[in-house]
DNA sequence: CAGCATCCGCTAGGATACTG
DNA sequence: CAGTATCCTAGCGGATGCTG
């Protein structure tokens, strides 16, 4: 194995790791890194990105066939916030009935390139995930774990 | 613009979507790349990755102290669902006072790489975000959405 | 030091009913 | 069709106290 490959993958790793983490090296609750990791960690905001990065242009209900078990409450509540990050454009046509269509917006698609990529890791290793879960389970753990 | 390199990166974008999402075009409930994802959109797990992929090896107290504002009982439950999944290990030495070692796995490195990414894109993306969240409260909405 | 155990408030999020 | 409005609950996650 080549060592000085690995170091230097090794070294932009630190590098990035610091830039994110600050120079402090601590995440304060008020940093800006933590405020937009914890928008996306609902249960529906990357799964929205995903079918809207898929279909390009998706109407309210369109979408809520594609996402399996979400209800009307939390796709709006959703997409409110998605909207509101400038993440997804949001077209209303006074028609009737009406008609409302949700996109991705620039911004949502450089987004979707990195999301894309964590969803393409969990498919690829999702395996290994639950044999080691099932490894894990096998052996005596302590009482606070088996609830 | 190059309208070829666009659509080229366009079809690598649909393909590895289609990979995630499935040739059903849903993603179920049971389905893994739900279940993975699922894992980490609770509100430590990220940023547990993050400080051990920095710091190599820690110690329990070690990674409390730079993980600002997470409970004890946060951190040991985050901590145990990492290493259930197999992204962590657990290095217990029977010593007194005790001393217990966590350590990112191959399996967790290969993770971090994927969400140092997600996390550059935040810091990088997280001004952009925050002037789109002021331009969208200036504006009047519905009720629903003020609270 | 590195944890369990317990209590407990809050809120994400589901079910249901109603509307422009 | 695309939402609101309201009610309600499981469980996430914080505070505190105790142990090997």
């Amino acid at each position: 194995m080549n060592r000085t490959i690995v170091d230097n993958q090794q070294d932009r790793l630190q590098e990035k790791l610091q830039k994110i983490l600050g120079t402090s090296g601590r995440v304060s609750g008020g940093c800006p890194t933590r405020n937009i990791l914890d928008r996306f960690s609902d249960k529906w905001s990357i799964l929205s990105i995903f079918h809207l990065g898929n279909a390009g242009t998706l109407r309210f209900n369109e979408l809520k066939k594609r996402i399996d078990g979400v209800s009307q409450r939390m796709l709006t509540v959703t997409l409110r916030n998605l909207e509101r990050d400038g993440l997804v454009s949001r077209r209303v046509y006074p028609e009737i009935p009406p008609r409302v269509e949700y996109e991705l917006t620039e911004l949502g698609y450089s987004l979707l390139v990195q999301v894309i990529d964590l969803g393409e890791w969990a498919t690829d290793h999702s395996d290994q995930i639950m044999n080691a879960r099932q490894r894990y389970d096998m052996r005596e753990h302590s009482p606070m774990l088996v609830n």
